[in-house]
DNA sequence: GCCTAACCGAGACGGTACGTCAGGTCTTACA
DNA sequence: TGTAAGACCTGACGTACCGTCTCGGTTAGGC
């Protein structure tokens, strides 16, 4: 899963131009800027990109695995630098998180694509390829690191390890986007500092007394 | 805001049909459910419904103002019978909205309206009047017996007694969604017994120490 | 065959509008003219009109049957007036039959949905009814005349009558399109009078020895 | 006019294959057989005769001259066999070009190159180069012949000579194309007979009293 | 018991975007 | 230089929905 490997092995004919795809995947998060998603179409972006529709269509079977893509590189900015204290890390990557979600091309592109994917498995799949997990590595790593600081204690049951990993991301995960895209209210430092409090004093609770 | 009080002010002239309302709404369930949101068409629905493009255009200004009052109704259905502790109540009301979540009309329109909303204020609002405000109320309750049963401070301050209910209530309800439609894994019990672990030792550990 | 009522029968609904027919027609002569068959595009047809393309469609199935239709009523203008002599008639039609292939729609539009017609049925049938038969009955009224001047014997046979009639159909209108489209060649008063002096010979010789 | 010499005189380089030359006239024929003119694409005539489109490009300008050069080796198939009577010659070579007629690849194709020949002066040079020189070469032999039996005068004058070839040529090749494809009925021998009568007959009375 | 305003169905209307297809060109690697 | 393969741009295709409009006809009040 999350095959890397492009499907292309052809060795005869025009290769495909790597700067149409650079090209292709920029303009589309200008129009998700400009337009949003539901007003964004393939023509225009061809044209935008200076290319032809069918060059998009050769790549891409559908507007919401082109938006994934050109989506999908933003998440890569996200980072998590040690701060000294479980609580400082989390503050720090929800902050992060929130400032990508403010992003006009990932505020109107991702509960979109999510919405469409509720009825394309392929589309799932990717969506957890090139986003979903680009994330979840954060919660591991920050998981790992408070154990070694010492303000977590080392779980060896794999099974729970990942139950809880998958858990804390999408405590985390889910409330930004709820807050921000529905309850539609602003993430500010007091709202991150209650997540955060309660993240640390629940994980504090649940290690004393599983 | 939230007003209830219809436009209609006309009291001369043939009165809209009732019955055509309740068959538009029923009809954009079933076309939901079948089709989806981005396959949905107000043309199906007026044919499903048996009812005139117009008649649909002459109550809802678009596609997606009808589908989140279709699907509002559902909303109502959302209980908080008391289980005699907190941990019990929200263990309740995580594992009803999971399954209000795993029926398809809501599953493939609830972010799609969402995802609508973030270039459209009035659709925002509608969205916050008939659906998120109908889901706060539940955490206020839950919040109120909880701290008549004495699980909960009474805080005096009622900024920060909003400020907690919001969170509490972008934390579940994100973390639902997130689970159920991003991660696309099962809010089963032991999810629940987790996340409701995490929240009452959350809150309990900030209570004890603000 | 020929069936001149329309297949609309519908009472219900917004009727279609006389005037979009008119100016869809019009423009697809236009355009014929400044464009030729094969440069000639729905698209520029209904933008010329001031109309959907959606209208075109709902009215004629493909360009070919719109081009039929858009040049048949050209075919009303030939006219037979009655000029003394079997030679006269036959030199007056030709002309007039020259006069409306010089045209630049007719030249370009004719033997294209001839072609396209070889594999179209339907549109072979409307060809038939739109264009040919229009034609058809010059030859009939020129030969009756012929008759009633006793230039040609009256024949009571129907079949040797209806098969000479066709056959100098056939022979007049196929000479004419020949020479101007094919032999690319002028269609002027020699050529006419030969091809005139030829037939009013041979039909003299035939009627002469059966 | 009508130069055979072809205008690639390079000497150096590879060799353009010929047997790619009549692949492709072969797939074309067979393409016109089953697809008609219209559904006849370049990409399916290269894949046909395992070629490459550049390799069509690089021989034919366009669609229209390959198809011209595809159907005119079918016209040198016309003969005039010596029958012993002007009229016995015209009914055998009406009832070759009729029987040329009925073959797909002919009907579908004639007429089309014909109707995008009236805006396109190369390809009506083509054409007539290949496909209507041939043909008239058949009148110029027939009439030869009958003045040798003595059953036609020797004209001395060669403008009416070449100017009654002309609209011999003219009327027997338009009304048979007239009469399959426009009229859309068959060319048989009863109808071959009364055009050549007609013709014999017309020729007669012409020569008679010019 | 009629008037009349607003409703209703049907369906045509001008638009916009779709995803596909063909035409004709260009860019590879190879012969 | 020719070739097969296949990507490229251009532009038209015919379809699907959008949201609006125009019909003929219906249905409740209010008079």
């Amino acid at each position: 899963m999350c095959s890397r490997t492009s499907p292309r092995t052809s060795r005869t004919g025009r290769p495909r131009s790597t700067e149409a795809d650079a090209a292709i995947l920029e303009a589309t998060r200008a129009a998700l800027v400009e337009l949003g998603w539901s007003k964004l179409t393939m023509g225009d972006v061809a044209t935008r990109a200076g290319v032809a529709k069918t060059t998009l269509y050769r790549r891409w079977a559908n507007k919401s695995e082109l938006v994934v893509d050109a989506v999908a590189v933003l998440f890569d900015e996200l980072e998590l630098p040690d701060l000294g204290s479980l609580r400082a890390d989390i503050e720090h990557v929800v902050l992060q998180f929130a400032a990508l979600l403010e992003r006009p091309e990932t505020k109107t592109a991702l509960m979109a694509v999510v919405a469409e994917s509720t009825r394309d498995e392929p589309l799932r799949e990717r969506i957890r390829c090139s986003i979903v997990d680009r994330q979840k590595r954060l919660v591991l790593d920050g998981r790992r690191r408070a154990q070694l600081r010492g303000e977590l204690p080392v779980d060896r049951d794999p099974v729970t390890v990942e139950a809880t990993d998958g858990l804390i991301f999408d405590v985390i995960a889910g409330a930004v986007v709820h807050r921000a895209l529905v309850s539609a209210e602003p993430v500010d430092a007091d709202w991150v500092g209650r997540l955060s409090a309660l993240l640390v004093g629940g994980l504090g609770a649940v290690a004393a007394a599983p």
